[in-house]
DNA sequence: TCGCAGGTGGTCG
DNA sequence: CGACCACCTGCG
């Protein structure tokens, strides 16, 4: 069953190439298929965009789901009733240097995504790469994830359980290839089943510097990963995680020394205030996506 | 070959 | 409390 939905603000590889999920592909039609919330769906723009087609409107086309799912979850999922035109306005507006790294990924939209999957992920991604990062995911759900029904030719496991992951030995998932990320994982899984999960899934609805003590308490947790969860699964959207590539851009753009996270945090807040994890994720991808050549000299 | 890749925990001073 | 440094593993 197929969906269209016009959308603005949205582009489909800057959405999921942005570095905030693991588990969407392209396809060699340049649509995306991924695994989430339990389901397998693809996304695909019923006309080619340009370049800068990002604040038109478009067609998207969703391919296997219905009227009722996209309502209960993608509609929440994809964070389809936000302005980003306005977001985008109001960046432009407190800072003169974001304006580019806006137009590089004018299409991104912050998911919402599930606060399990999003804590154990990015408890993987850490001091590791992204295709390095995609395969232990997908090694981790095929073994211990629901089997899900065959979607183009190809079988699909959901993210495994709280409750799958905290009876797992290290050394189960070691073999994955997970590394010494394999006891954070499952030292975190057993933390987080103690209540069955219902911590973790009602850490949203307290303030943010709450949650984020509660996150950086697990193992394997940092002040990056914490960002990260708080802003990708529990919108906080003040949140601003700091990585490397984070590091790069702001020294380049804004001439903070790349060492310096505190202050990178506290330009942050100054500057992009409760729109920090956008202008977190405008700038990642503009210092991701564009090799040092082709970006614009910002002095 | 060896350093690096979307950091964190542990250990010093 | 801030500055190191080891750490699994795959890849160029």
């Amino acid at each position: 069953m197929k969906l269209i939905k016009e959308v603005r603000d949205f582009n489909l590889k800057h959405i999921f190439e942005c570095g905030q999920c693991f588990r969407w592909e392209e396809e060699p039609d340049g649509s995306y298929t991924g695994t989430a919330l339990g389901r397998t769906i693809n996304l695909n723009m019923e006309k080619r965009q340009d370049a800068d087609a990002g604040t038109e409107n478009a067609r998207l086309i969703i391919d296997g789901t219905d009227e009722n799912e996209f309502e209960d979850l993608w509609r929440s999922y994809f964070d389809f009733d936000r302005d980003y035109g306005e977001i985008k306005r109001t960046l432009s507006m407190r800072d003169s240097v974001i304006g580019s790294a806006i137009a590089a990924g004018s299409g991104i939209r912050l998911l919402n995504q599930d606060n399990w999957e999003t804590l154990i992920s990015f408890i993987i991604s850490q001091n590791s790469n992204i295709p390095r990062i995609k395969k232990c995911i997908e090694k981790l759900s095929e073994n211990f994830g629901e089997e899900l029904p065959t979607y183009r030719g190809k079988k699909r496991y959901a993210f495994p359980s709280i409750e799958a992951l905290s009876e797992l030995s290290p050394q189960a998932l070691s073999e994955i290839g997970l590394g010494y990320r394999a006891r954070y994982i499952t030292e975190t899984a057993k933390t987080i089943a103690r209540d069955g999960g219902k911590m973790l899934y009602s850490l949203g609805e307290l303030p943010v510097r709450e949650a984020y003590e509660y996150l950086v308490s697990l193992c394997g947790v940092g002040p990056k990963v914490a960002n990260c969860i708080l802003l990708f699964s529990m919108q906080k959207y003040e949140s601003f995680p700091i990585d490397v590539w984070v590091k790069r851009v702001m020294n380049r753009l804004y001439h903070i020394d790349e060492n310096d996270s505190a202050k990178m945090e506290s330009f942050a807040v100054e500057t992009f205030g409760e729109y920090g994890g956008f202008a977190q994720q405008y700038l990642f991808y503009y210092m991701r996506e564009f090799p040092k050549e082709q970006r614009k000299q910002e002095d």
